[in-house]
DNA sequence: TATGAATGAGCCTTCATTCAT
DNA sequence: AATGAATGAAGGCTCATTCAT
């Protein structure tokens, strides 16, 4: 018995992982059954038994990148809790780019989610809810207390969205465009120096919402 | 005889107005050439006659969109010659956003050249070379008066490539990431209001190269 | 071990039960393993462990539909024994609507026989001559005294099989041909109205069989 | 061209004539792309191209079959115009027998028909209000006269129902239940001597019409 | 030159059955 | 005795491509 979950939990295990890593190199559509299960070593109804097909293969592998890529790196990972607002956008800005530039073994999470971010799908949905709109939530109140507004005010100003959209674009573009990225670089970068990236988006950031707070 | 080769070139540019409309719809996979001829009028060996295949055809669609959008959306689209680095930016910015965010009745043609950033394909080397890359150029020097480096420097600052992801990174994430934003964003946005983005992400860019400039 | 076999033996009757509604529902082909087990509470394994296979399990489904079925209402239900030709064969053709329109609770045994009929299937050939031929000679006993035949006479007149044909061809055309009879019967008419039913069969068979009589 | 018309015809009624015959043999269910295929000498692509799938497969099957049968066999074939309705009675049972028992070359048309009667599909809807309807409007009519009705009085007696179901019941009986007949019936009688059973229905029919009307 | 019928590899999915526990 | 995870053959369907005309 004790084999039996072993086996189980394995299979399935593998087959998340297998399936993590074809979806994000081919994509939903690309990725096939069949792929994923000579991957995973297993055979071809398995799919079908675990998670009822391939979407619902999809979801679980979905749910289960994002939980883990949370889980590693936190949004407000390694901060004190007095830390200052721009300490709060750097840790935020880092911890999202760990996550979509990947470092640690299953490397796949984060450019799976992003994939699914531009690809749109119905799993998406349940997504956002669960996991994007508490991050946007968290972003929100930064910006909002580096932007000196009231955080009694009325939710959603457009101009804290907005800048929302430019922290989150800049991250995301280095993913996302990192085809257009590797060939117009100067051969000086490093495309993986999170830390490197992360000083800059903050740095840029930062004059940016000044810039916009300064404005209005 | 006249009438043939008209025939064939109408034929021919139906199809890159269909196809272009559909790949920008559902992406490269999810469109069937059965789809784009039934929707250019043409029969199912067309593609095959005209563009050798599948492959052939797109790459001919992305080359007529790049050619056709920079030539309606120009980089410093209206400007005066003596326009300041601002002025330009936010030119460039705005033609950008029009390009990727569509307004005119082909509105596909920006759209399918993001997609295809982001899916990555063997005909964007080609595009890479002969589009991206001068645009690049352009944004570079534009930067490079803001931030005050000397134009007769040495080339590809890591500092100034940075900052043009920054800039390029904030308008791309209004088309790759449309879905989610369409998600979380305030009822009061409207996620096509160019002119209102154009300006936000302007002042903010600003902002951020001000600050970049300011601290090295 | 009172306990296990009990249990046995009731997972047994609960697949025989479910299988009974889901074949004559869906037919041998859609009717699933899994669907018949699920509705039954069992594992997907006890098929094969009770009933060897598919096959063997719609066996046992057909043996029990028409015990039951026979059990429940006998031909010559309600009769006395010095029953008139007329009233036993009344008698036999209101049974025999029962069974196949059903009306108690379990009332898919009928119409699974009915559906084994027409579609065939090797378990037919042990249940025709098990259940299908006593009734059959006991509807020609009674069609060979309305046509007045010596019931000491030849075996298997033609005439006597071609209207025990009659009868059991208008008795079960309303369950095969329901799908068209709910299409173009008259508002007024209720398909389940049994009674009203047989009465119009015995006299419309009643004055068939005269007519054959009195040509021949 | 004239070749190329003719394979297309070819290809496409070898497929309904391979369908037709899969079809009545195996139903619906059980018959597949693959066995139609490679009885019509196609290939598996050919059903998808010509028909859509096999759903449009199987609606041009019973649509020909239909057509076909009607065509050959009308239900007042061989009468003259003042022929009594006992005639028409008697034409009509004929007619309709030749057209599930089959016995011309394409002998599966009325098979199919039959079997779909009994296992309802969408396509059956269609095929009742095009089909069957005038046949049993057609058939009501010599019953209205057989029982003296009022042709000006009101439509859609029970009776005259009630009458049709059980001729029409008595001929489909020798297709549906053709495998518990083949089991029962005496050694003499022959299941496909269609004037034999046309004889026997007749009369049968004409005694139990009159003793309803006799009895109303 | 232009057509569209025909091809067939490959996809996702279903399902009865097996077998280790 | 009973379980349910795992298997793999087979099904319907899609689709880019070919080829005779």
């Amino acid at each position: 018995m004790r084999n039996t979950q072993q086996n189980n939990g394995d299979a399935k295990d593998r087959l998340i992982e297998a399936a993590g890593v074809i979806f994000a190199e081919q994509g939903y559509r690309s990725a096939t059954i069949r792929k994923i299960c000579q991957r995973a070593g297993a055979h071809v109804g398995a799919v079908n038994y675990h998670f009822r097909d391939k979407q619902g293969l999809f979801a679980a592998v979905l749910e289960h990148a994002h939980a883990w890529s949370v889980r590693k790196y936190p949004p407000d990972l390694g901060l004190r809790n007095e830390a200052s607002a721009e300490e709060k956008l750097q840790a935020f800005i880092r911890s999202f780019l760990f996550r979509i530039l990947g470092d640690g073994v299953p490397d796949w999470h984060g450019r799976l989610i992003v994939r699914e971010i531009v690809e749109h799908s119905d799993a998406l949905d349940r997504m956002v809810k669960n996991s994007i709109q508490p991050l946007y939530v968290y972003l929100k109140e930064i910006i909002d207390e580096l932007l000196g507004n009231d955080p009694a005010g009325p939710d959603h100003h457009e101009q804290t969205f907005l800048c929302a959209m430019s922290v989150l674009g800049q991250c995301l573009n280095h993913f996302t465009g990192r085809n257009i990225v590797s060939r117009i670089k100067p051969d000086s970068f490093d495309p993986m120096d999170i830390e490197l990236i992360t000083d800059h988006i903050t740095r840029f950031s930062l004059g940016g919402i000044r810039m916009i707070r300064d404005r209005t």
